[in-house]
DNA sequence: GCCTCGATATATCGATCCGATATGAGCCGT
DNA sequence: ACGGCTCATATCGGATCGATATATCGAGGC
């Protein structure tokens, strides 16, 4: 999960991992702010796999990839490290590791993002997050994947008891209500991104051997929820 | 956060892992289901430190503390497991390790239970599955809080600029509209749970130095979410 | 000038949790 | 009596977290 943060945002830019770990910060929420403790083993296990690179040149002032995006001081502190890095003797000067994406790394990145198993929760909002790397079919795959999964815990709920017998305590049912409303809430939510997608994709959806209509689903049942921000 | 949930449910029933993993999976969802590997050193963990015993009892047929919680199956397993382990000689017999929770068990729970720091949003769902065990003070306080650092969420993002200088692309956007949705969901729901709460321990609502009134907040601003189930 | 403070930056340690896997006992159908 | 099922305990490697150590640098106080 964090391999694929790493390389999401080494694909749009050149960074250490400091920066790499602010801009999880911004972009993800206050949440899923990495810790360091899994950023440099995870980017040690990337350089090992040959996903990223230790890179001695600057990034362009101008990206390469992305043209101007954010934090100035980024970029500012990377140069800074490279010149440090650079200009002191090779082995002495305690410069800032820039890194940078391979092209085995960009695969990689793509491959992740079509992972077939959609059903980690944490890991689903980084593969929206980056997903603008898939190819329009692909992205639409990922949607509908993760909807049936949602779907299916959904009717798993609503079909068995409620517990063993039926005795659950008020803030037992008080959990598994507001877990059904976030359920359903992400189910439409999800809708929402499909139906965006096959706007721009084609104006004509073709038949489907599996559902597209979202009305059928959601109001279904109330179906149920997992457990996660309460 | 695993040993709060083992003990809020040995608080119930004396148990054995394989059971006590069935039916933490029934009570939280479907996730959340603790795998193995974390639960058998989980327990020996527990029991390292004093909190809980391998009981040579039988669990009585009606529980004492739980009046006939659910899952026949479990206690029948346990029943068998128990003749196996006492009538077979001492050694050799592989039977099941039931579990029960001691005194010093029972206030490291309300301890975990009332722990202050509430910014862990996987242990929070199991705290309130769980807080019956709190008395309605402690519980109100634990509900406060928790909306306290929800809203202390919701108002970071409302304030701070969406992105670095105001770029963001349309999944990052829809992403950081769904954590507005849930959080501002969640904050609602806790507003219900300190309603109730407030209902059943006062009817006249001594003057509070700390927010009560549920309406300002959450029409506030739209505010943010972190990430979790989409 | 000096000195502390906070931000930048990398790295490691121990603990926790997960997923896969091994191992085995008891039960049931055929 | 055989394979296949659930029940049950346990361990291993890997990922992640939180705390901590270390070092540099710029800003500001005195």
């Amino acid at each position: 999960m964090l391999d694929l943060a790493v390389l999401g945002l080494l694909e749009e830019n050149d960074l250490h991992g400091y920066e790499l770990r602010k801009r999880l910060g911004e972009l993800l929420g206050v949440r899923l702010a990495i810790s360091f403790g899994s950023l440099y083993p995870a980017l040690n296990r990337l350089e090992k796999g040959g996903f990223v690179k230790a890179v001695t040149d600057l990034p362009a002032p101008v990206g390469p990839t992305a043209p101007m995006s954010g934090s100035l001081v980024g970029e500012l502190a990377a140069f800074r490290a490279q010149r440090r890095a650079t200009s002191g003797s090779g082995r002495g000067t305690r410069g800032k590791k820039v890194y940078g994406i391979t092209d085995a790394g960009r695969r990689r990145l793509r491959e992740m993002l079509a992972d077939p198993d959609v059903s980690d929760d944490r890991d689903f909002p980084v593969r929206v997050a980056f997903c603008h790397n898939l190819d329009p079919a692909a992205r639409l795959e990922l949607f509908r994947r993760r909807k049936a999964e949602l779907v299916r815990r959904a009717e798993q709920r609503s079909g068995g008891p409620t517990g063993p017998d039926g005795r659950v305590n008020t803030y037992l049912r008080s959990l598994l209500e507001r877990d059904t409303a976030v359920l359903a809430a992400d189910i439409a939510w999800l809708d929402r991104l499909i139906a965006d997608e096959s706007d721009t994709t084609t104006d004509k959806p073709e038949s489907d051997t599996t559902t597209d209509r979202p009305e059928s689903d959601t109001t279904n049942g109330t179906t149920s929820a997992p457990i996660s921000t309460p």
